[in-house]
DNA sequence: TTCATTTTTTATCATTTGTAAATTTTCCCT
DNA sequence: AGGGAAAATTTACAAATGATAAAAAATGAA
């Protein structure tokens, strides 16, 4: 997945305000297992990813879960560190080497105050990761765990090929024995 | 709450830029009980709530799940018509008397295009509800629902006077009944 | 391959939460 | 103020999920 599927993606930017943006993602690859962003300090850089797989996670009294995955063509980013410029409520882990498009955070909020489309597109970003989130907050409370476990098995089949399950459920907000006995009530 | 009180609350906006906005925006009122939005259709119209409280709930199989609260200086949307300009997940109702700020969508979209300043700020907006909406998401499976409770009792004490239980447990993701057991066990 | 480590599954029991129905309380409306 | 409807609570029971421990399977490194 290159650079501007992933920019395209979220918004068609005009080929002027694309240059602008593309001038300052720089490309980088890294191992996995390698934390990319830390809750405890305010993050510099966002990434998108051009191959592999990531996981966001916060780490809480005894146990750690799981809120998010992010895949090709995906946006990494410490929201809170973004919007609030706060220390983050997330740790990002690489999940696979991983290659990846890096763009510093100081030179974007710069390029959305010089190219309306570049905060257009922006905002959009911001907005459709909003859908998303709430939409998967509702099915949270709408749907049993066997129906949340089903509805990803539908809609992102590979994220369970490549992901731990212990992650999975985490994401599904269960625990790793409760996701293996919906498993084997599903076969 | 007046009206530059709820815009500057989002991101300050230039003079020109918010002289424009606010050429857009007009004052209604409607009486309680009133479905300001509807989830089966595109809205056409955003609102921010001078006076009054909403919910945003959403009818699935046999129960409806309110998932969001909006008082004084929040802003009333239906997210996916406005992002995706597709059918909408919510209805929104009016739990007391409203008076609220009309804005058009479509008045909207076009000022984003002309000013860079009004497209930053709805960018802000985004952002802002996407940080308050994974928080959210997150406090939901770290949390216990007697835990939530009391976070919602303490971040906002208004909002259980103002509200049913019934609403507020549907919104702290559990039934009626176990939010009552849960008070019970408080006192 | 072989061994050690990690991940997944299985089993048991405790706890939480849901459902349904009855009862009490509160809120409106005339 | 009084009566009726809506909301909130209580109770009893059922179902789902969590915690813990241990076995089985898969993975990875030497």
């Amino acid at each position: 997945m290159n650079i501007d599927q992933v920019l395209d993606n979220i918004y068609p930017l005009p080929d002027t305000s694309k240059r602008a943006l593309k001038e300052n993602i720089e490309e980088v690859n890294y191992p996995k297992g390698l934390i990319l962003l830390c809750a405890d300090k305010i993050e510099k850089n966002l990434y998108f990813i051009k191959k592999g797989i990531v996981r966001a996670y916060s780490q809480a009294a005894a146990n750690e879960i799981t809120f998010w995955f992010g895949k090709e063509g995906d946006t990494v980013i410490s929201m809170k560190s973004y919007v609030a410029h706060q220390k983050g409520y997330e740790d990002i882990e690489l999940l696979e080497d991983c290659e990846l498009y890096e763009l510093k955070t100081k030179n974007l909020q710069k390029l959305f105050e010089e190219y309306i489309d570049i905060a257009n597109w922006g905002r959009k970003f911001a907005e459709q990761e909003l859908v998303k989130t709430e939409e998967r907050l509702i099915s949270r409370q709408f749907r049993t765990a066997t129906e949340r476990y089903k509805k990803l098995l539908k809609d992102n089949p590979d994220l369970i090929q490549r992901v731990q399950l212990g992650h999975i459920a985490s994401y599904l907000g269960i625990t790793q024995v409760s996701l293996s006995r919906i498993r084997a009530d599903i076969k």
